[in-house]
DNA sequence: TAGATTGTTAATCGATTAACAATC
DNA sequence: TAGATTGTTAATCGATTAACAATC
């Protein structure tokens, strides 16, 4: 690798996934993988997995593979799994609830920290042992670098712009809305209803048959 | 529109964007709405709009735009949002109780009709009206036409083919698994830790300064 | 009619894949 | 060395965007 090329939104993805097959063959004892091998646990081509890998640097030996414990801690490097991330969630819901306590996070290396919500009945509540606060505590400088946002969709907007200015700087945002909060915060947007409508396109409908 | 060309997944996600759009539109009445417009409100390119429709149909007037409740029905049957769906759901632990009262799910037409959960401890329990069934008891036929898997990740495989067993030809993964099924299943996988991944990936790190 | 906006084609862009020289 | 597999280039593929003729 020479120039500083933009890597794909496409890649970081699937790095993710890369890391996930690394860890269950680091689990396994195996101590070195090719490119096939990822790319088959990780339901893609296997010049796809060089290339992504490629974007960050030459981590395999001609002739042999990859060794997987230098790989796996260096996708983790590149993802900044291997520091503590604090996370900041707003909303205590069903959904905030569920999440507070999401066994995944905690083996990825995710700490939620505070939890925020607008009703009475749930501040000072604790959940997962966090006290709730009040969203009207907001903003206020918070040492989290990511958001999580499980309010209902009218209060998105107002809510994901007191994260940004209590120094959140990538927000996990299930409320459906549209935000616009300018380059320098990144969002995911994970919209449940979005994809059981994607699903409901599909059921059902066979694929085409390509007929003649 | 002549031939029936492939749709572009993007397309048919895309589509569910323009859906909440043009119910927001309904909602306050707006009788005729441009691509414009639409695109302003859904983070895309005009062009992209009126691409996206022109797969399934010539719905706008030239000089004028969309009538808004036509194209609102037309992009609900699309999507096949304008009959109801019946959804199983596996998994009644913290995740799969707060997916079972989603409110988004009942305004776009889904409801869960079955909750299905592997430990005696849940089995019996009533969650939002529904009992809570023996996952042993699959698979037997169901009439569901959409799974939601919020199961630990190991046992995602296994649930995961009862519910094709029983039926169901598409599934909202949340285990974060990789699920085959076969290309008559679709499948939508929401992965909780490959988003905040990526988004660690992004936070605090600004974006590429060109310096030249 | 003049102005506006669609539907569609063609150009652009970017990501995926195949192919292969480098090399362990 | 012979066999295997990487890293990278070039070809392919598919989606996005711009442009504009059609037409309300």
């Amino acid at each position: 690798m020479e120039k500083r090329i933009r890597v794909p939104e496409p890649t970081i993805a699937r790095l993710a996934t890369y890391f996930r097959c690394l860890a269950d063959l680091s689990d396994q004892e195996v101590g070195v993988v090719s490119s096939e091998e990822i790319a088959f646990r990780a339901g893609v081509k296997a010049s796809q997995v060089r290339k992504d890998l490629s974007y960050f640097g030459e981590f395999g030996v001609q002739g042999l593979g990859y060794p997987v414990p230098r790989l796996l801690d260096r996708v983790a490097s590149i993802l900044q799994l291997d520091q503590q991330h604090r996370v900041a969630l707003v909303g205590a819901g069903n959904l905030g609830t569920a999440l507070a306590g999401f066994p995944g996070f905690a083996r990825w290396n995710f700490h939620i920290l505070w939890i925020f919500d607008s009703s009475p009945a749930k501040v000072g509540q604790e959940i997962n042992k966090i006290t709730v606060e009040p969203t009207s505590s907001l903003p206020r400088s918070l040492a989290a670098d990511l958001g999580i946002l499980a309010v209902p969709g009218p209060a998105a907007k107002d809510v994901a712009q007191l994260l940004v200015d209590s120094g959140v700087t990538a927000l996990l945002n299930f409320t459906g809305a549209h935000l616009h909060l300018g380059s320098k915060v990144s969002v995911r947007n994970v919209d449940l209803t979005h994809e059981l409508a994607i699903l409901a396109y599909h059921a059902r409908r066979p694929d085409p048959t390509p007929e003649s």
